[in-house]
DNA sequence: CAGCTGACAGATTTCAAACTTTGTCAGCTG
DNA sequence: CAGCTGACAAAGTTTGAAATCTGTCAGCTG
């Protein structure tokens, strides 16, 4: 929508396209739609991005990384493991919650490319892992925590969240009681994980 | 496919139901079909059953209950509370798993029902919870186990496996390390679940 | 007369033809 | 001559008319 005559960079394709399917959604967004909006013909955006696919695909990339930004464990370094682990599957959950409810195309989007199994969600998941084992193996040195590996267990405690930010249990989040379950889980997970006195 | 010309009870036309949606899937399946399975008019059904969807709900709830049958923890009182604990969730694990590849049609009948958030789901659902309470309130009376409340602890261990069960993740179930995940989320929990020395 | 039938209205689904989209590439253009 | 265009084939989607299905009910039948 706005055919401005600038040099065609993969960056200024890649927000036109966030925009496309921001606004039309995964099931009506098309190249063509996405050149329109570039001013140029969609031949030129196949010279950036070899297929539909990929392009939808670096769209997510670099969203679900600035989505990921605030549950870097570096950022919450104050009080124990076991709260830091609640605030950030807190926020965590939030962040997909608010998603689905701010931006429902491009989460639409985003569960699509989950369901089929994309490598870039198979990246965001290991990322989200990764944090929580940081958190985890945080705990086991100060202490707080005793587990023999600090690395199965962080995928344990996403798996057992799933319920609480997976875009498949969606549908699930407007139920009143959802905080107070996931407050639930998380207790036992931290007894699970706790050191023995 | 049998039109026997005999009595046209309730428990007839469930069974002619229940085969029809076995053969044709929830997209396909009519009354039409069920009444021709039985060598009547279609409107005869209707004076057993209101609707189709009540119909449908009813071929569910008979099924989930045979199914939910084995889950019986008064079936497996030997080991401790843990071990059967693992077992019934591996049990639950291997005949939702079993069913998605024996019955497909029916998986996606009961994947539907779930998603539309039927009333003899959430029977089902309460069923499942409640059997999980009624193990980990044995292991609290043995000691093996220290919660304040078995009730929401129950519900905290359904959540927690959801992955492992629940039909939305039925694409995960494929993967050769789930058996494996479900072993670490079980060793949290229990460890979760266990008192103090 | 209890239980079934079959005709019916309105809602939903199917199907095939028309149209749109994807991905390619020969050639134009600044 | 790097980068863009626009015409094209194959694949996929839309559309609307025809067919089927749902749910009702007056009347038939054993």
């Amino acid at each position: 929508m706005t055919p401005v005559a600038a040099v065609l960079t993969e960056e200024r394709i890649l927000d036109a396209a966030e925009d496309v399917l921001r606004r039309f959604g995964p099931a009506k967004a098309t190249v063509v739609d996405v050149a329109k909006a570039l001013g140029v013909s969609h031949g030129s955006v196949y010279r950036h991005f070899p297929t539909k696919v990929a392009l939808r695909d670096a769209v997510a990339r670099r969203w679900l990384d600035r989505l990921a930004e605030p549950l870097d464990p570096a950022r919450d370094t104050e009080g124990p493991a076991a709260e830091r682990l609640l605030r950030w599957l807190e926020r965590l959950a939030a962040i997909k919650q608010g998603m689905a409810l701010n931006d429902p195309e491009l989460f639409a989007t985003f569960g699509q490319l989950t369901a089929e199994a994309r490598e870039v969600v198979a990246a965001h998941v290991d990322h989200l892992a990764a944090a929580l084992t940081e958190i985890i193996a945080d705990g086991v040195r100060s202490g707080e925590f005793a587990v023999p590996d600090p690395v199965p267990a962080g995928r344990a405690v996403l798996h057992a969240t799933a319920r609480f930010h997976h875009p498949l249990h969606a549908s699930e989040w407007s139920a009143p009681a959802i905080g107070a379950e996931l407050r639930e889980v998380w207790r036992l997970l931290v007894r699970g994980l706790a050191a023995r006195p």
